[in-house]
DNA sequence: ACTATCCGTAGAAACGTTTCGATAAACCGT
DNA sequence: ACGGTTTATCGAAACGTTTCTACGGATAGT
């Protein structure tokens, strides 16, 4: 493999004009620059990124882990975090898995962005007190090297509510998700304020997991509750909603939106190609992405300008 | 950052014997071993990544590059793929988007899968010359250094063809990929030979270009076409057949599996939720990724072991 | 013309590992 | 007790960069 090392000898000068060269530094005449640039570009060389990393104790790299790479969720987020990094010249990185966690400790990136149920609290906690920095989304976690990125999730519950309750139910099922998971908590409290701010409205909660079986369990208590008359479910996420879906669909006679009325919440992709149509809450996801890209690199860069990088002893 | 070093001054021995001892060589005594690890453990020792990949001139790292994040497709490749690398110790990481391609180059990963339409053959045939291992999916690139994983896009297509003219169908349409896509071209190759054996059946092909759009954008054809009697559409992804069932249902009157019988390809998650559901073909994508990963392992560690790593000059 | 200043380039150290070869101590058999 | 072998540890070089400091030559000022 070529090295500036290899060019510096074509070139007949020093590893490090070279060096200064090809970063484009004004010590260099812009004679030898050109000759040095155009030596390099005909050996086909390439900077080797790990002993770029390892000198500048930087990457330019950051990671965003998920829980899994099923995806539905993702795309759109994942297409706001790219841009916005492409933006300030840095490059997007997923990793799904307990494995890959690691990465973060061995220094693989210069930050995270973590939407990943497998970290837990004190682990994250636990990178961000040996300096590392981290973005957390929808979770809740106090650091000086972590930034979070929240939904509002008060605001989206209750429009979902108030979207049932406008239809005329009174008779609220709400299918929750996991206790850990901070957005589901957020989600099932603002539920509960909604329903009790109606007059005469009842609210029954089921568990759930956030994943399509959870909807699908939930089935034969909501189809039960059916019976009685017009029932409004709100699923604290589409998955779900679409689990519950399926299993009035293949397992009763229920009509959606007729006898059951139900409402997700994300938008995901899967929402409007359902039949009919999945009522859901959207956000943008993008925006939401871009938002945490700049979370990050505004701790990662404010760091780098802080600690004075072009400070200098004088006279 | 806690460094090898720290340590060995630490456990006042040298930064070579911690190495050793890290790695569990059998140069070292147990008892220097296990006190050494203790101490790295005590002061939080992480390896730094680039340091060694800069000196072992190897990651253990495995990049696979999408064409975009969107998801529908990949979840279960991925899977497959994670699964396999990191039984053999490898982390997968994802990448999208054309900036990313140069870190192939910048040997930021040991090989990488190629699942991305915004690589040019020529490209991956640059890279490959200068001796990185590659893993096209679903191409045709003849290499020392690419392995090709490929679909039985013929066995899949006629499977397609032969299920609509097993349902009577005599008229079929099928809505093509992109030119430069070279399973497209093979589905449509089949398919031609298909409706050519059986005896009255005809064939229209329609342009597309693997999205919902070229889907939706072939229906106003197509509805012309089932105005004579129903009409079979073989759409070469699943994503076409999507678009062309939104058009179908949402600008015509046509009911599909009467008036109009669509089948895509690949079964990607979204198919199964569909009303009615989407006949399409299925395949495993997590054993494709397995079968990937394990392809281009044999590469990365064939050339590590013909290299004769554990060759000694003896006597 | 002689020193002071500046400018372009070179030299060398450092980043944190791995690993080859060397070295000193301990062991063995006779 | 002595040479020879083994054993545990150490020293140093190397991986490919970046960047600080040094240096020599040209230019400029008086």
């Amino acid at each position: 493999m070529v090295s500036i090392k290899d060019i510096a000898s074509a070139a007949k000068v020093s590893i490090s004009t070279v060096s200064y060269a090809l970063n484009g530094s004004d010590r260099i005449t812009k004679e030898t620059a050109d000759r040095i640039q155009s030596i390099a570009n005909e050996l086909g060389y390439v900077p080797n990124r790990a002993a770029r990393m390892l000198k500048k104790r930087e990457t330019m790299l950051v990671g965003v882990f998920l829980t899994d790479f099923s995806g539905h969720f993702y795309g759109d987020l994942l297409f706001g975090l790219k841009e916005e990094l492409n933006r300030r010249d840095y490059d997007l990185i997923v990793c799904s898995g307990r494995r890959s966690h690691r990465m973060i400790p061995e220094r693989a990136f210069d930050g995270a962005i973590i939407l990943d149920a497998t970290f837990a609290d004190e682990e994250l906690l636990g990178y961000a007190d040996r300096g590392h920095k981290l973005v957390v989304l929808d979770r809740e976690l106090e650091h000086a090297n972590v930034n979070q990125v929240l939904l509002d999730n008060k605001a989206g519950a209750t429009l979902a509510v108030e979207h049932l309750l406008g239809q005329g139910l009174s008779r609220i099922c709400a299918v929750g998700g996991p206790e850990s998971a901070f957005d589901a908590r957020q989600r099932m409290r603002a539920v509960r304020q909604a329903v009790e701010r109606a007059p005469e409205a009842s609210l029954e909660e089921l568990p759930g997991a956030f994943d399509k079986a959870s909807g699908y369990a939930a089935g034969p208590r909501i189809a039960e509750a059916a019976r009685e008359g017009p029932v409004g479910v709100f699923c604290l996420n589409d998955e779900m909603a679409i689990g519950l879906c399926d299993y009035l669909r293949t397992q009763t006679s229920l009509q959606i939106g007729r006898d059951v009325h139900v409402v997700g919440y994300d938008n995901i992709e899967l929402a409007q190609y359902m039949q009919p149509r999945l009522a859901t809450i959207d956000y943008s996801k993008r925006k939401w992405g871009a938002l945490a890209a700049e979370q990050l690199l505004k701790m990662i860069e404010g760091e780098a300008r802080g600690a004075g990088a072009d400070l200098r002893t004088v006279g």
